[in-house]
DNA sequence: CCCAATCGCGTTACAATATATCATCGGAGC
DNA sequence: GCTCCGATGATATATTGTAACGCGATTGGG
């Protein structure tokens, strides 16, 4: 695998990553796309796309139906601009959608707040169990419930 | 940790082994509980608790709420006797209630069925790295989407 | 025996998440 | 203009998951 930056974008950058990554996979980066990835991004954890929904309507100033972010999001992570927390049945913006991870979330229970981490020698090492089990194009899920470092201070 | 028999059990021997789990952790092993888990186990993939709760309902004759079933689910989980598939909002029963592992899914999207891996030395590895992001309490959701090697052969 | 407490379960209602279907709209190509 | 097609709107429905409350059986103390 070649060596890649792992930039972690925010704010302008990060939606200009997005916009750039959405467009070169042949896909339009329309207003209402934008909105929606906005909104998954403003987000300090996993949104569910009801959330998603409700924020981006605020932000538009009109109704936008669940049902075409549900549309949206789909697109969004098959293209890499956002993650799918499974355990939480929630949504996560991708903050380096150019490089392609299977990323590990660790997810507090108690604040919902929601560590990602990458580590391609240990997704390699799933991956291979599923290819020693006759899986072919896995798509590795892996999510660590619990409780995180500030939660576990606080609640003693 | 301790070597274990790592026994798979089936049909009544499976049953048995549930109630005695069940049971050791000071919980009653009723008509229902027994209804449910026969059902669980009847299935060859994950089911739905909304699947569970119909084929209770035929195998007993009488209706059983989802809501009973999902009551009892949650026990299930917390006894080990079943697991939840967070991928696929399903459950599916634990072939060795009495041993705890931090098991992994490899689910097929095409027919759904599910193997089973357990790989202490990986799990041990993804529970390292949530140590050291500060997380406790940790507990592993390793489940992998892909396609299994007969739905690969009969779909080219 | 009577009472209070607990537990398992029934029942109903409801909330949250996700998909299906068809209409509409606007741009690209002809 | 006309047609095709992708994006979105609108509505309905399906699926998954919780909350609230009550009933009956069991148990343990008086
Ligand atoms: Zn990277
Ligand atoms: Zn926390
Ligand atoms: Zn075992
Ligand atoms: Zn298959």
């Amino acid at each position: 695998m070649a060596r890649h930056d792992h930039r972690l974008h925010e704010g302008e950058a990060l939606r200009d990553a997005a916009r750039e990554r959405l467009t070169d996979q042949g896909e339009q980066w329309t207003g209402m796309r934008a909105a929606v990835f906005d909104a998954l991004a403003s987000f300090d954890k996993p949104a569910s796309a009801y959330d998603v929904a409700e924020a981006a309507s605020k932000a538009e100033g009109r109704r936008i139906a669940a049902n075409s972010v549900y549309r949206i999001l789909d697109l969004f992570v098959g293209a890499n601009l956002a993650r799918r927390v499974e355990s939480a049945n929630a949504y996560v913006a991708n903050k380096h959608p150019e490089c392609l991870h299977d990323c590990i979330f660790l997810i507090c229970d108690s604040c919902g707040q929601t560590v990602h981490v990458d580590d391609d020698a240990l997704s390699a090492s799933i991956r291979k169990a599923a290819a020693e089990a006759g899986f072919s194009a896995p798509r590795p899920v892996i999510e660590v419930r619990g409780t995180c470092g500030e939660c576990e201070r606080s609640a003693g």
